[in-house]
DNA sequence: AATATTGTTCGTACATTTGCGAACTACGAA
DNA sequence: TTCGTAGTTCGCAAATGTACGAACAATATT
């Protein structure tokens, strides 16, 4: 196996595995829907405890996938735009162009 | 939340899950590169025991994203293109419906 | 029939994940 | 300074995931 495939491998594996629970998934859509948000409105549409919520969005953020800032008592979230596009560029082409080899696309 | 965003949630959760791993990530690459092939031939490309080469062939079929049929004393895997290519339509859709709202795809 | 080949399944050990309440931190308001 | 608000962190319990060798099953070969 290539070296340059096993990184992108994990980085991949790394983005899925962060995207791997609903919870998460709804909280990146949620926050992908609007320019940005506070915790408090996360947790308000999800029926779970804050500790948990908070733990998902840690977890998110490790991913890069998010990011935080705390504004007052408040904690502001939000995508991170740049490896949200990194990763839709990993995705893509790891389910594309591994499938242009067997035109599976088509 | 709406409930078909909670079903998608969830579909699009347990096919990363199922992603999450650098391994699976691997064999994914792998069996998409090619028509199809033994899980032998897995194995080879793979440092770790077959048992657990076996355990997350197990997991990627649960998820529906390969097929294996036995084939004399071997078992020919191969990506599950139907599946494949919803799957490929869930990640792009997530990752670009999402940010069209906000105007991150540009 | 006995043996070899190819994978799967079982049992086990250890690590990680998930979820929660309680305790804590940091800040603003009274 | 005391209190309330907004989240995070801690500590725990239960469930899941990961990896392995050993045992097993199914077929092909001798």
């Amino acid at each position: 196996m290539k070296k340059e495939s096993i990184e992108q491998d994990q980085l991949l594996a790394r983005l899925s595995k962060a995207m791997g629970h609903p919870t998460r998934v709804a909280i990146l859509r949620f926050l992908a829907a609007q320019e940005s948000c506070f915790f408090g409105d996360i947790h308000e549409v999800l029926p779970i405890a804050k500790a948990t919520v908070s733990q998902h969005l840690q977890a998110l953020k490790a991913a890069g996938l998010i990011q935080g800032e705390i504004e007052a008592p408040k904690v502001r979230y939000c995508i991170n735009r740049e490896n949200w596009r990194q990763a839709q560029k990993l995705f893509t082409e790891f389910f594309c162009d591994c499938t242009a080899k067997t035109s599976c696309c088509e």
